[in-house]
DNA sequence: CCTCTCATTCGACATTCATCGTACAAGAGT
DNA sequence: ACTCTTGTACGATGAATGTCGAATGAGAGG
């Protein structure tokens, strides 16, 4: 068998249609969840350990959850592995321009 | 005399090399101030007791402290009252589109 | 079977936050 | 003067938040 799912609570994950701006704002108001999105908009796909950021795993885990609720992150088992992705195209559907103006200007502030 | 300000603790307003993306977010992360936001981006000024916000005048002081210190409000002392406006150009010099990119989100996701 | 790796859950902790009531300060208007 | 209006400051309070360590569960690989 290639690959089985492991036995723990589901992901959820909101629909497009229950996103709500002030959740994805206060999501990204966090420095630390806000390098991780920065870190997927340079790669399609990454698996939770390897992110630049400077905290306990069991941190890690309470921040994608944050950004899973509020719609930012969709999280997908594979194995061992929990494998983190940006939801760009549901977020520009819904939102249109938003993630964008917000990377842009977080990355405009860094110099 | 025409008018003299107050004697109080002078309001403090950051510059826009001190404005910080994830104080903005935040400061926008929450109902009460994102409608003080909305409502400002009809009128150019405002008192502090015309907005339609349900929370005591306490409170709504303790908003517009957030908010100011983000940088996304200017207030100004006049007699007895504090107006408050946007400080658009400073926000769009900085972070250009951002806070139109929110607010447009915002009045999306009330639909 | 045993161990290692990955990431989680849980419980704890200190901090921040939104909220309010009360008291206060000062201008406005009578 | 006196009172009303405007808005603040302070202190308290309950909830949410970010952080961690320890324990757990499950796959991967020898």
């Amino acid at each position: 068998m290639p690959r089985s799912p492991r036995n723990r609570p589901a992901l959820t994950h909101p629909e497009p249609d229950e996103f709500d701006v002030l959740d994805i704002l206060h999501a990204l108001s966090d420095p630390t969840r806000m390098t991780i999105v920065q870190t997927l908009r340079a790669a399609p796909e990454r698996a939770c350990g390897t992110f630049a950021v400077d905290v306990a795993p069991s941190t890690l885990t309470h921040h994608f959850r944050v950004l899973r609720e509020a719609g930012v992150i969709r999280q997908r088992e594979d194995g061992n592995r929990r494998w983190t992705a940006l939801r760009d195209e549901d977020l520009e559907a819904r939102f249109p321009g938003l993630m964008d103006a917000i990377v842009t200007a977080y990355e405009n502030g860094l110099a």
